[in-house]
RNA sequence: GGGGUGCUAGCUCAAUGGCAGAGCUGCGGACUUUUAAUCCGUAGGUUCAGGGUUCGAGUCCCUGGCGCCCCA
């Protein structure tokens, strides 16, 4: 049972900062203003303010009323004239001024003795500009429109990572970085949502809840079923569900959704990410190549204007062109110094993994040990925008094999700036061979293989009513943003997961 | 999994094993053209938690929690 002496003690343990602010709450209310009213009667936004006077002479009067609100970023009090830096959601700042022979003796002293940093205000009053030349609202009346408890932190000192990520509403506040992201990022999924529709695709959403993990190689996050009574798991990847969709005609489809990987958190990984995922009858990875270079280069272009991008810190980065395109082993090849296929035997691996220090798992079959190698020498020089192409059968099991070259599939990985931002197939659609892929997994789980798919029935069924010839790609949008903005993953996602404090 | 490193006032950070501090924020005062306002005064602490060593621990040791970096 809580009672007021409980309140009384939770109060009293409160940091003086937060203590005065209630009672400052409590004085608006005795006052008979309200410190959380029911709204403002706005008739102008600071942008919009900002927008229609782009230029005034310095001292002058419009004549122009407006109300409009803001936040409080910077206070400037003086004795009979304050100023007060107003800002909106979008960063827009606008001064505002109060003067004692505006808005009258108490007016002006209720904004000096009730209004802190981080409140939310709404004035009303005339658009002039200062005789510092400053726009300004020079108020005729102010109100209270949301009292901040906390007090925001210090406008001059970045916020720590941490506390940036944990408390993103404070970062948004506080970071124009922070609020240029979001924006970033819901330009850039639109822009993918048109171009995918502008070429007759049709956008599906398929299940997040999976009775088998499937689609890709990752540990799934596992939870229960109540009415089933079953394990369920987090989708690792929507792809068998979208392929099921190509069977039953919808020959052009996408879906932008939520994968769950079950894995390490680092500065390119992130437990719950944001995929991309398109398929089309009828295409090969040759042309879901050219697709992706597109869609990509035009949603770069709806935020940036050019296919130049420009990095958080200022560099430019192109994403223009046509993109450079090598082969998993010609790369590796070059990179050796010694020509390497899909046939080198098994010893010669490893003794190129010795002679670089990669440690091997002994696991690994050659076609993954080539993998690891080529990922170890040759990724972390990937920075323009590549397409690596022709993997090894062995470890892509949903791939078609490669239409000249035996032991390889017809797969590409698309690399910028040193890691992978997605991977496009000729999708493998024959019933029988599937069912044999799935087949070699099911023993690698045997062996320990927790990443391993299992057999998928019911998707080899929709195989068996026949998959026209496809092309498939996953783009991850988390990292797409990356390489737009040069930032960390933790950056591009809004609320990343972070362990509970 | 291994190694390194950090956690101190609302925020950002100091403090040889010896009185726990600064700037900003806050509070009180002055100021009708400021814009990170300025000036004067002032308050603010369970040093992440728990144990240990010591005359004495923010500091050294152990355990745990939460971060960050490097390696696998």
């Amino acid at each position: 049972m809580s009672d007021a002496s409980d309140d009384l003690q939770e109060q009293s343990e409160l940091p003086e900062q937060m203590r005065i602010r209630r009672a400052k709450r409590e004085a608006l209310l005795e006052s008979g203003a309200e410190p959380y009213p029911l709204g403002y009667p706005r008739t102008a936004t600071l942008k919009e303010i900002r927008d229609k006077y782009p230029e005034l002479p310095i001292d002058h009067a419009t004549g122009d009323k407006v109300a409009t609100t803001g936040r409080v970023m910077f206070v400037r009090n003086t004795g009979k004239l304050c100023f007060a830096t107003l800002q909106d959601g979008d960063g827009t700042q606008l001064q505002i001024m109060l003067s004692l022979d505006r808005v009258g003796a108490s007016a002006l002293d209720e904004w000096k003795r009730l209004v802190d940093l981080g409140d939310q205000v709404g004035v009303t009053g005339e658009v002039i500009s200062s005789k510092r030349g400053e726009l300004s609202v020079l108020a005729d009346a102010w109100a209270m429109t949301a009292k901040a408890l906390r007090p925001l932190p210090v406008a001059h000192k970045p916020l720590s990572e941490e506390t940036r990520v944990r408390q993103r509403y404070v970062d948004l506040i506080m970071r124009p970085l922070a609020r240029d992201m979001v924006r970033t990022r819901a330009t850039t999924i639109r822009s993918l949502r048109d171009s995918f529709h502008s070429r007759g695709y049709v956008e599906v959403e398929t299940p997040m809840l999976q009775t088998l993990q499937g689609g890709a190689s990752a540990r799934p996050f596992v939870t229960h079923a109540n009415a089933l009574g079953t394990e369920l798991f987090l989708r690792i990847a929507p792809e068998l569900y979208l392929k099921r969709c190509v069977v039953g005609g919808i020959d052009r489809v996408f879906e932008i959704n939520r994968n769950f990987r079950n894995e390490g958190i680092d500065s390119t990984h992130s437990p719950e990410f944001a995929m991309l995922e398109f398929y089309q009858a009828y295409a090969d990875y040759d042309s879901m190549a050219t697709l992706t270079r597109e869609v990509i280069q035009e949603a770069a272009f709806s935020v940036y204007g050019s296919h130049v991008v420009t990095h958080a810190d200022g560099t430019e980065f192109d994403l223009g062109g046509e993109w450079r395109s090598v082969t998993v082993f010609g790369s590796l090849s070059a990179a050796l110094g010694e020509e390497v296929t899909v046939s080198t035997p098994y010893e010669q691996l490893i003794r190129y993994a010795e002679k670089h220090d990669l440690a091997v798992d002994p696991k690994w079959l050659p076609g993954k040990l080539a993998e690891e190698l080529f990922e170890e020498l040759v990724v972390p020089s990937l920075q323009a925008p590549t397409f690596v192409r022709d993997y090894p059968e062995e470890t892509s099991p949903l791939v078609r094999a490669h239409r000249s070259d035996p032991g390889l599939v017809e797969k590409w990985d698309l690399y910028v700036r040193g890691f992978e931002l997605g991977t496009g197939y000729s999708e493998l659609v024959d019933p029988v061979i599937q069912r044999e892929r799935f087949d070699a997994q099911a023993k690698l789980a045997q062996r320990g293989d927790s990443e391993a798919m299992p057999l998928d029935e019911d998707y080899l069924r929709a195989l068996e009513y026949g998959l026209a010839p496809s092309g498939g790609v996953g783009v991850g949008i988390d990292r797409l943003l990356m390489a737009f903005t040069g930032l960390g993953i933790r950056e591009t996602i809004l609320f990343p997961l972070v362990r509970p404090e």
